[in-house]
DNA sequence: TCAAATTACGGTCGACGTAAGGATC
DNA sequence: GATCCTTACGTCGACCGTAATTTGA
């Protein structure tokens, strides 16, 4: 797990929407639906609820989606923290 | 930024050795040097002070070692409340 | 038929290992 | 001279984009 996959799926679970998450991230979505995919893999668990016209975050993508968030803030303030000082 | 370079970051700090680290996360020591000095890099700061026959923290490096900990601990959490939920 | 996702395929960039070089004790 | 760290160079894998396939409204 790195974080720009965290990265990749906070954006997902953003729009609902792979294709929009990719235009957003600058990404093409093939290459985001397989990040995805390895996240989950090496998770074991499903993330994205696969549907018609969007996808849906599965339960276990609800619990990670705001500790997502703060592990990519947590990355920011780390950053900031060693530029500024 | 990515998590496998906080986590070669903290091996590197915890040994006060590139070579000794690098045997204990199974890499090699060019690898190491390699990627501590892509993160330095992207930081913008040094955080080794390379010496003789070690290597010590700088400044920034020592502001860093903590927060990068917490960084990887929240990963970890983040694996365990994800797959154990 | 349209819009979304996935799978297949090829290319490119990055991370790694081996080998060589440089520095300090 | 021994033990570090770094630089050089080639290889292999990972990520990405394009194209083709699939699925559902």
């Amino acid at each position: 797990m790195e974080l720009r996959q965290l990265r990749y799926f906070v954006a997902v679970a953003e729009t609902g929407n792979i294709s929009r998450a990719a235009q957003a991230i600058f990404l093409t979505q093939p290459a985001l639906s397989r990040q995805i995919k390895a996240l989950e893999g090496e998770i074991g668990r499903d993330l994205l609820e696969r549907r018609a016209n969007s996808v849906r975050l599965t339960a276990a993508g609800e619990v990670m989606l705001p500790v997502a968030r703060e592990l990519l803030q947590h990355a920011e303030r780390l950053l900031q923290l060693v530029r500024g000082g």
